[in-house]
Parts: structure tokens; C-alpha cells; sequence
DNA sequence: CTGATCACG
DNA sequence: ACGTACGTGATCAGA
């Protein structure tokens, strides 16, 4: 039996002092329960007790404030907003199931006294330097040090290193005195000669016993303070008889879901991830496994006559399961390797069960669609997706996710789902993102299996040339680089890179990451000049990257000449899709020769590639969501926005800004969205963090509309812990409680960002089904075949061309009604290296 | 399975 | 005093 006592009163007062203010949903403080909780966590994680209780004083006055009426009278008052957080505290550890231990007349000490000899091993946490009389052989006590998670183990080996027996902790007391408890020892002596006396006397008694041999001044002050010394003995002595009721402090962990839920309610997000909590069966939907029936399946005429109003179906490797309530729960088998007896095709399953009319709930209804080859009606409720609304931070591809984060039971997937839906539905409502759901996200599922399914055409031609001229090039520089060495080894190794370079070519280094110094481009970049061998590193890096990821990985992934990439559309916290297998979003363009890549991607026969981008829409949107009256007209009239930022900041005419100052500006106003800071745009542009930070504090000043959105955004995020976008979509941002500073300085820089980007996401998705639904009421073949945040790619017949464009640049342009204009250009070509 | 690197908006 | 730009995915090394 393992057992921590924690001090209540001293930690909760340490954690006040050291967490800066923080606050609930109701703006009551909580940074002292906050850093409580933190350090109770790592308490939990290193010590895995099994027993835990907290101790605390009481109002009351003990029974050493009865016999001393100067007892701890010098204490200062402790502050209101501590005060109100102590019964927070207690409650929230109740709620946890942790033993709170007061008695009446008894300070904290004293508890933990009585109770620190009871079990085979007990942890003392406290702040307290008097609780280290109670170290034993079974004992040690965690002293915290200033901040909160740093504490000193004293055992007793130990505290002999400060050369004291546990005892001689009250001896030196009362001795020495101590004047937070306001005890007044003997006057005249320190620690120094308290230590001294204690070494060679051991105790009080000890010293009285020999005051003869002591001389002097010391002799005369130990004579006439002894009583004084002799009653400080007895304050300082933690009485360890409390008469306590018996109580059970075992550690029940998981903590349950109503502390979970308080959690919730005092704002530790940050916190909730690094405790065990039960699943949460309130805001759960627990289908009971006596309440469903599982029915199996055996023809296929018995799936034709299920029937509801809603269908819930969930595929597993060996069964498909469908549910219309949560009693009943339908089971088919699948054949594998083509035993009849075996079940049944999943196509001929799907035709039974995909029925017109039906409503259908489905986890991720996109992949169900490929799985199957085949569309699925309009009509479903994608459980996937809904819970990407409800919980961007989190990603639920994986169907148990979902299922344990709704204490759902996993034996009964249909059923759950059922349950699952029904709750969701509500939560969206709630929430207000039901609109978001239905109009936007729901019928972009179709939309993305469309382009999905579509695909985009690879020439194998320009492929396999560009591939060889790739690894011809390579050949020659491992060579190189291998002379300039003197041996081989792995150059794309960082490891065996670093030994080459600093060891046995001894270049300086740079900046350092978690595992040793940076090889990172940038950093090469400076060493340029000291060795012939960097460039050949640097050239040989580009064209591995491009060959291993672009050449290889494509190559790999295209099947009957055509790559379908994969849109997640659940992964980010923004809002943003992300593409996969492969990622089509990141195919180079900034690099002029890496560009040359995209000749490999090109249009059907008879048909044109499209490119349709947004124009600087983030920017646009910090326009409109500032309202700055400069920013709107800018971009009204059609002005260069880097210019006009340029010539304001700078304080010039238009006509005077120069090519650096423009791009400066560029850079400033791309910061700017990022949620900008001295070092990062010092980074970028290269310059010293102070003149980015003067450069910052001009462009605040120029426009200072768009300091107080950013201020507002990140007081709207503390406030609620989230954020939200134009059309309501929402992302928690939990690192904004947290009392690490660059956690929380990232929390705001990601608050500031989401609006932004988020509202991007949002416009393109609506515009993307706009320019669909165009499409297809015209009559036209053309589709949207990839999207690249703000940027729609489509496949066009030659024939439609010309209409096409228009469409897709009217709807994208109108896709909605801003205080600025969207603009958008327009481009096309044969190969996506071609559109011009 | 994580970290470093590098491709994109 | 702290130590960074926001959002992604693929590849490779090396535990």
C-alpha cells in the first residue's frame, strides 16, 4: 500500500502564487485549482499511489492558537480570491472520489502526521519545511520549490546531507524560532548557531543539560529564553494522535464522469487530456447490451424487409450490421474467398439495404461509397463528419473513437450508431452548427467522392523522363559529396550528415534541435561559403525530395493511369480538406525548375485543366472582419495591398515604395494572419527581432482596427475556449488556460489564425458546391476535379471552355456577400504545369 | 512510432 | 525571462 498526503492549504497556496490568472466559464478564478490539479496529475503519474487524501486546516482556531495567542498572528490575510477557491477545490475532489480530510481545532500538519505511519510507503507533498520531522524509513516528504512541479524528495538520507535527524527539524525550531508561524525560539540565534548546538548536543534537552559548557552571550540568551525555546518545541511538534474517523483514501482511477465534467466546467481543457476519466455515460448514449437483440442474418430477403425510418449501417471486416433502433441489432455475414455457404458479396448486401427513400446513418459515408463502388442517396447522416463539427480537435475516422468517446458499446455497431446520430444531432443544433452541417459539410461528401472518384490523368511520359534525369543527377552528386567527404555514408541521414560536417569537415554550427544541430536547409544555407560540398547537399536534398515524393510516390499510387487522391475532410482544426495517397496539395510550384513537376498532371483528351484561386482572401477577410475603412477601400478599388501597407507603414507616397519595402510589407501582412510575432517575422525577413518588433508596432499603429480584432479574437477564445468562423464553424483552443507561456502565447497566435483561415475553408467548400451544382443544372461535363485550399482545379471539355470559366469564376467571386470583393483568377492549360 | 526535413496554401 | 509565425502530408532514419 502506497499512500500521498498533500497539504492542502500549502499547495493550493503555492499554486496560487505561481499560475497567473485564470478563470471559469462564470469568470471565478481558478489558477490556484488549476495548478493544483497540475501538480496533483504529476503526483499521480510518479508516485502511482494507491491511497491519496488532502489535508486541510480550518477556519477554527487549533489547539495551539488556544494555549498562544501570538500563534501564526503574523500570518497575512489570505487573498479574496484565493479564499473562494478552497471549497472549489474540496468540491472538485470530491467529485473525484479523493478524500478530503479536515478536523476541527487540528491544523493540516497534524493529519498528515496521524496518518503518514499507517501504510507500508506514504508520500508527504507539501510546501511546508515542518513536515520534515515526519520523514521515516517509510516516509518521505515532497518539498515543492517555487514554481509548481519542481519538488525536492527528502528521505532520510537526504535531509542527514543538511546534517538533521527528522526529530531535529522541531528542535531547530524551536531554537531558531520561525517567523511565518510567528514563533519566537531564542532570540539572537540563527540557523548557523541552532545547527551548531544541535551537532553537538542533539536536542533541547541536550543543550539545557550541558549550558554550563556553553559560555558567554549564548549561555545568557539559552538561560533566559528557555521556557520561550521549550514552548516553541511544543508548537512546532505535529501532534500525530488527531482522533480521525476511519475513511477510505483508495485512489479509484478512472475518475469518474461528473469530475470529468466539472473539469469541463472550471475551463481545464488542457488538463482533461492528462487524467483518466470514465467515459462520460450523461453526455454518453450507452446502448445497454440487454436491450439489443442480436439477430443474424442468413438471406438476403430478411435484410430487404428491414425497414425504419432510419437506417444505421456500419461495415466490419466480416459483417455488415443494420439497425433502425437501438433493441435491434441485424447482423450479415460477408463471404470471403468464395465459399457460398460463407455469407454474402457486400455489393449484393448494399443492393438489399440501399434502398431509394431511406434514410441512411453512416460512419464516413464517403469511404462507405468507395468501399462499395457506388453513390448512396442524399439523404444520410454521416456520424463522421457531424463529429468533426462538434470536435475538430479530435479526429473520429476510426469508428471506435467514436464509440468510446460515447460510451457506446462496440458489440453493437448499427445500434450505437443509431443512439450515436440521434445524440449528435442534438449537439450540432446546440451548438449552431447544424446549418453548417446540412448545407455545407453533408453534400460536400458527394462532391469529394466525385472528385475522388474522377481523378486526375498522369503522363507517364514526363513521369519517367523527369525521374530519370532526377536519379542520373543524384548518381553524380552522391559521388561528389562522397569525395568531398573522403567516405560514404547516408546523406539522408541527419546523423551521419552531422558527423561529416562537424566532425571531419569541422563547420561550424547553428541552431540546435531536439536530437543535436540543424541540417535544416536555412542552416546549410549559411555554410555555403565554407565548403563546396553544402551546395551538393543542397542540390542533392531537392531532387531526392522530388524523386522520392513526387516521382516514387506517385508513380506507386496511380492506378490505370490516373491518381485519386483521398480528401480527409475530418483531419484539420481549422476546416480546412486535407488531400492523402497522394497529397495533391503540395505539388511544387514556388520552385520555377521543381515546377516543372506538374507537366505530369494533365487534362482528359479533348479537355482543358481549369485553375480558379482566390485572391489574398485571407487577407480580404482580415478586411472585412477589421472593418478598417482603409483596408475595404484598398480593396474596393482594386489597389495593391502590399503597396498600400508599404507606403502607410513607411510612411511614403505609393509611387515611392520600393521593391523591399513592398515585400517586407508582404511578409508583415502574411504574419499578420499567422497572428504575428517579433521573432517570427524577424525570422522571416532575416532582420533583428527589435526592428520586427518596431516594424509590428507601425503596423498596429497604421491600422489599429486590426489590433483590436486580433485583441478581440483572442479575448473571445479565452472567454468561451473556442472560436468560431463566419458560418459558425468551431475549434476549441485549450492551450489558451494553459500557464505555460508558449503554450498559451501558441493558443492565441492559433486564435487569431482561425477566423481566418477557418472562413477560407468554409467560403471555397460553399463555393465549390455552387460551381458544382452550375455545372451540372448547364448541362456541362466540366468538373471540379481538385481543391487546393483556395484554389479549384477542374477538367473542362475543350467545347465548354469558355462558358465554364465563366460559371466557375461567377460563383466562386458570389459565393458570398463580404464587405470586400472576392476576386478570382482565372487560368488554363493542357498540364497543370501549363495553366498560365 | 517519433523527429527532422521539405513540399504546399 | 521566456522562444514562435498559421494550417497540412510524405519520406527517411533510427530507435
Amino acid at each position: 500500500m502506497k499512500t500521498v498526503l498533500l497539504d492542502g492549504n500549502s499547495l493550493l497556496n503555492r499554486a496560487y502564487y505561481a499560475i497567473p490568472y485564470l478563470t471559469d466559464v462564470n469568470g471565478s478564478p481558478t489558477n490556484a485549482v488549476y495548478g493544483f490539479m497540475t501538480m496533483l496529475n504529476k503526483i499521480i503519474n510518479d508516485v502511482n499511489p494507491d491511497g491519496i487524501a488532502v489535508a486541510f486546516d480550518l477556519k477554527a482556531p487549533t489547539f495551539r492558537h488556544k494555549v498562544c495567542d501570538y500563534y501564526k498572528a503574523t500570518r497575512k490575510p489570505m487573498p479574496d480570491d484565493l479564499a473562494v477557491q478552497i471549497p472549489v477545490l474540496k468540491d472538485l475532489l470530491r467529485a473525484m472520489n479523493i478524500a478530503v480530510v479536515e478536523f476541527e481545532g487540528y491544523e493540516a500538519d497534524d493529519i498528515i502526521g496521524t496518518l503518514a505511519n499507517t501504510s507500508d510507503e506514504t508520500v508527504i507533498v507539501t510546501g511546508d519545511r515542518d513536515s520534515l520531522q515526519l520523514v521515516s524509513d517509510t516516509t518521505t516528504v515532497w518539498l515543492t520549490k517555487r514554481g509548481i512541479t519542481d519538488v525536492v524528495v527528502y528521505n532520510k538520507a537526504r535531509l542527514l546531507e543538511d546534517g538533521l535527524k527528522p526529530y531535529q527539524i522541531i528542535e531547530l525550531k524551536s531554537l531558531m524560532g520561525d517567523s511565518s508561524d510567528n514563533i519566537k525560539g531564542v532570540t539572537g540565534i540563527g540557523e548557523k548557531t541552532a545547527k551548531d548546538l544541535l551537532e553537538k548536543y542533539n536536542d533541547l534537552a541536550g543543550v539545557y543539560a550541558h549550558i554550563d559548557e556553553i559560555k558567554g552571550k549564548l549561555k545568557e540568551r539559552l538561560v533566559e529564553d528557555r521556557e520561550q525555546a521549550e514552548f516553541s518545541k511544543f508548537l512546532a511538534t505535529i501532534d500525530t494522535h488527531v482522533p480521525l474517523d476511519k475513511f477510505d483514501m483508495t485512489l479509484k482511477t478512472p475518475f469518474s464522469a461528473e469530475a470529468k465534467r466539472f473539469f469541463v466546467k472550471l475551463n481545464f481543457n488542457s488538463l482533461i487530456s492528462r487524467y483518466k476519466f470514465e467515459n462520460d455515460v450523461q453526455d454518453g448514449v450507452k446502448v445497454e447490451k440487454s436491450e439489443t437483440r442480436k439477430i443474424e442474418v442468413k438471406t438476403l430477403a430478411e435484410l430487404d424487409n428491414i425497414v425504419g425510418k432510419r437506417i444505421a449501417v456500419v461495415f466490419t471486416d466480416t459483417s455488415v450490421n443494420v439497425a433502425c433502433d437501438t433493441r435491434n441489432e441485424y447482423s450479415v455475414k460477408i463471404r470471403k474467398g468464395g465459399l457460398i455457404d460463407d455469407g454474402f458479396d457486400i455489393y449484393e448486401i448494399a443492393d438489399s439495404i440501399f434502398k431509394d427513400g431511406a434514410h441512411f446513418i453512416l460512419h464516413d459515408k464517403k469511404a462507405v461509397m468507395h468501399k462499395l463502388d457506388r453513390v448512396i442517396g442524399k439523404d444520410c447522416f454521416d456520424t463522421y463528419i457531424a463529429e468533426y463539427l462538434l470536435d475538430a480537435n479530435g479526429n473520429y475516422e476510426d469508428i471506435n473513437k467514436l464509440f468510446d468517446k460515447y460510451g457506446a458499446d462496440r458489440s453493437y455497431p448499427a445500434a450505437s450508431l443509431i443512439a450515436i446520430g440521434e445524440k449528435q444531432t442534438e449537439r450540432l443544433k446546440e451548438s449552431k452548427l447544424d446549418k453548417l452541417y446540412t448545407d455545407v459539410e453533408l453534400p460536400l461528401i458527394d462532391l469529394l467522392y466525385d472528385m475522388e472518384s474522377i481523378g486526375v490523368a498522369v503522363d507517364f511520359d514526363v513521369l519517367n523522363a523527369l525521374g530519370k534525369s532526377y536519379r542520373e543527377e543524384i548518381e553524380v552528386l552522391k559521388d561528389k559529396i562522397y569525395e568531398c567527404a573522403g567516405t560514404e555514408f547516408n546523406i539522408n541521414s541527419t546523423k551521419q550528415l552531422a558527423e561529416v560536417l562537424f566532425d571531419r569537415l569541422r563547420l561550424p554550427h547553428g541552431k540546435k534541435t531536439k536530437t543535436g544541430y540543424s541540417l535544416a536547409a536555412d542552416e546549410l544555407e549559411k555554410l555555403k561559403g565554407k565548403h563546396e560540398i553544402i551546395s551538393y547537399i543542397l542540390r542533392y536534398r531537392t531532387l531526392a525530395k522530388l524523386n522520392g515524393t513526387y516521382i516514387e510516390g506517385v508513380r506507386d499510387l496511380t492506378v490505370d493511369g490516373r491518381v485519386h487522391t483521398v480528401f480527409k475532410q475530418g483531419m484539420t482544426v481549422t476546416g480546412r480538406l486535407s488531400s492523402t495517397e497522394p497529397n495533391l496539395q503540395n505539388i511544387p510550384v514556388r520552385d520555377k525548375e521543381a515546377m516543372i513537376l506538374r507537366k505530369m498532371f494533365v487534362a482528359d483528351e479533348g479537355c482543358t485543366l481549369i485553375s480558379a484561386d482566390y485572391s489574398q482572401i485571407e487577407l480580404r477577410l482580415l478586411a472585412h472582419f477589421s472593418q478598417d475603412k482603409e483596408l475595404i477601400e484598398a480593396y474596393r478599388n482594386g489597389d495593391d495591398i502590399h503597396r498600400i501597407t508599404a507606403a502607410a507603414v513607411y510612411g511614403v507616397t505609393q509611387l515611392e515604395v520600393t521593391d523591399e519595402m513592398r515585400s517586407s510589407s508582404k511578409a508583415v501582412n502574411f504574419g499578420i494572419i499567422y497572428g504575428i510575432s517579433d521573432f517570427g517575422l524577424a525570422e522571416q525577413l532575416k532582420i533583428s527581432p527589435k526592428t520586427a518588433h518596431a516594424f509590428i508596432e507601425k503596423y498596429f499603429a497604421t491600422y489599429p482596427t486590426v489590433k483590436a480584432y486580433m485583441d478581440n479574437n483572442v479575448e473571445t477564445a479565452k472567454r468561451n475556449g473556442s472560436i468560431r468562423t463566419l458560418f459558425n464553424r468551431l475549434r476549441r483552443i485549450p492551450e489558451l488556460s494553459s500557464s505555460n507561456y508558449n503554450v498559451r502565447s501558441f493558443g492565441e497566435r492559433a486564435a487569431m489564425n482561425m477566423p481566418l483561415q477557418g472562413t477560407a475553408a468554409d467560403i471555397i467548400k460553399i463555393a465549390m458546391l455552387k460551381v458544382d451544382k452550375a455545372l451540372r443544372d448547364g448541362g456541362y461535363k466540366a468538373r471540379i476535379i481538385l481543391q487546393v485550399h483556395d484554389e479549384l482545379i477542374l477538367n473542362c471539355p475543350d467545347n465548354e471552355l469558355e462558358a465554364v470559366k465563366k460559371i466557375v469564376k461567377d460563383n466562386m467571386e458570389n459565393a458570398v456577400k463580404l464587405s470586400v470583393p472576392l476576386t478570382v483568377d482565372i487560368a488554363e492549360g493542357k498540364d497543370w504545369y501549363g495553366v498560365k
